[in-house]
DNA sequence: CTGTTAGCGCCTTCAG
DNA sequence: CTGAAGGCGCTAACAG
């Protein structure tokens, strides 16, 4: 049996007093006096009292408790997402529950069920790989509980959007490429399930185009990002008639799987150059260090907070608030390094 | 003003019944009309209604949520235990809060308050490098809710625990490397607030023992794990009139640094051999790639979840309980790589 | 300033 | 098989 955890009828039996009067000077409200507020409080602390926040929460239908889904948590990526976000949440009293989905689309509706049967008063989220049905975003909304998606983000649903400048970032990271000199620069894409992947090709082709090189199809390759896919796809590619001279990736652990695969048989970068997405944690690390795209992870989980915070106070005029859902674009930079040989010396 | 949210009372109304009948319908409870569940739950479904998770766990004193705490997620190591947990505390119908501490000391306490206050029915936790007072885990246990530490534990707290064998894997790195011929081995160690720290510095310093190389205080510096600081110590290392040829650290990302370092002077491993821990995700990406003990983090998670489960099914016999807390012990394997030069071929 | 009362949504006796 | 009533711990009116 569990033992009865001390309540304030507790407290407000052994004061003799009335558990409204403990309950507002538990809460700080001022008008309580002195003489009993401090009663009330040393009490608590010596009956090691604590509050039964799902009591609190139930009672006043508000949990301060922030949602926070993400596809998966090995990645550095979210994680440093997860920590801007709650940095700003934190301050602001709201506290964080994280759920991740292992890339399950099954898993990411159970955990926005989770999230809304638990009451969170707002939702930040990024879909998984596997995800093309959003009902249960539109139940989100449905419950009018506020919702701000970041990176990977649909059109389909109406909300305050985080994302980072993919297009400009693949158009300006393959127009560096075709500076080197490459010439022939092949493209591993990511599933068309995500915005990124279409707008980092939309980028790749739209640079080429502007060079007036043509795009051959033969170097692009969408998948699934599913890393042990990569090594078939690159060999593939070495085994063209007509090699690329450089490789464009969806994202860094494509890229590094794929110049283990390259070194075998070539030399990086001097016959083929190699270039990530996202700055992921090892890819300053690899040998060679590999040439990428930095995000500004931190900063994309804080604007979703402050977007998330702007939500849930202004929740009033609903019909209004429906058309003005911001979408925040935060820059990023192209971070040279050796695998494309660029102008850092190896240092 | 917030819709009001469907309940099984607007169920109950719209359908004549009483409220408690909905409530046995929805929760398949055996007694009820074939006729009426189903239709109940066909309004409830079209009244898009969902349980108030919040109402049910108040009402039950039962959240069926686990909270887990770590240190930081940056790292995969945390990452992982926390995906091995949650695959075995889904499959019982358990749902996870995870929380982390930034290593911040603070923040351990708050999220353990947090947790407790929100009524979780088990905690899994490993304390920041800051904790050198439990008294928030003796508060865990006076609640009553079941709780298992992982990785880093302490002796002052009477709990079960999941570690690994830190000593033997200190002890059978160290003496790889003595028989791979290196005499001075350095030794970067952890803070003295974590066991591991001194689990593997003890192991070191048998190894040495035991094949007779004297134990020189020079070459133990003891940290703070902050990445930073490495690189003076490092140097301090190298810049002794005896410097070391091998060094053996408390983690991978304190041997990558380490390593970066190093380089700049010295060749690895010819000069000298570098040994990590835990087998971080970018060890095996690093030139060379570091040679480290792996730490089978997804079992730890798993083990930790497991004793979570029998604790929280077997509170009855509270006193006997108290003196069968189990330790369960993994183990862990030496990652032979390039950085110790050792036995296998540099593929 | 403080006590009283009602209610948040659900489950669980206890009677029919 | 089903309805009525009470309670989980706390807050928020509404009186005093």
């Amino acid at each position: 049996m569990k033992k009865h955890q001390v309540s304030i009828i507790d407290i407000a039996k052994e004061l003799g007093i009335s558990k409204s009067t403990v309950s507002r000077a538990l809460s700080g409200h001022p008008s309580v006096m002195e003489k009993t507020r401090i009663a009330v409080l040393d009490l608590a602390e010596k009956l090691d009292y604590q509050r039964n926040t799902l009591a609190l929460s139930f009672a006043n239908q508000k949990t301060l408790v922030i949602g926070i889904i993400v596809p998966e948590i090995l990645s550095t990526f979210y994680s440093s997402v997860i920590i801007g976000a709650e940095e700003v949440l934190l301050k602001e009293k709201y506290r964080c529950i994280i759920c991740h989905c292992t890339e399950n689309y099954d898993r990411e509706v159970d955990n926005v069920k989770l999230l809304l049967s638990q009451q969170v008063d707002g939702i930040i989220l990024s879909h998984t790989k596997e995800t093309r049905n959003f009902d249960h975003y539109k139940l989100i909304q449905r419950r009018r509980v506020p919702l701000v998606m970041f990176n990977r983000v649909t059109d389909l649903i109406e909300a305050p959007k985080v994302v980072v400048d993919d297009y400009e970032a693949a158009f300006r990271a393959v127009e560096y490429l075709i500076k080197l000199g490459r010439k022939r620069i092949a493209h591993l894409s990511g599933p068309d399930t995500l915005v990124n992947s279409k707008l980092r090709l939309q980028g790749y082709i739209d640079a080429l185009k502007k060079h007036k090189i043509p795009v051959d199809n033969d170097l692009i390759i969408s998948y699934d990002l599913s890393v042990e896919k990569v090594k078939i796809y690159v060999k593939h590619f070495l085994d063209l008639p007509s090699p690329p001279d450089a490789l464009f990736c969806m994202n860094d652990p494509t890229a590094i799987a794929a110049m283990e695969v390259i070194k075998k048989r070539l030399r990086i970068p001097e016959d083929i150059a190699v270039l990530g997405f996202s700055n992921d944690g090892s890819s300053a690390l690899t040998n060679p260090s590999l040439t990428t795209v930095a995000q500004p992870t931190f900063d994309i989980g804080r604007e979703a907070a402050k977007l998330l915070l702007q939500e849930i106070n202004s929740e009033p005029d609903l019909e209004t608030a429906q058309s003005q859902h911001r979408t925040v674009v935060l820059k990023t930079k192209l971070l040279i390094r050796e695998s494309t040989g660029g102008v850092l010396s190896p240092k």
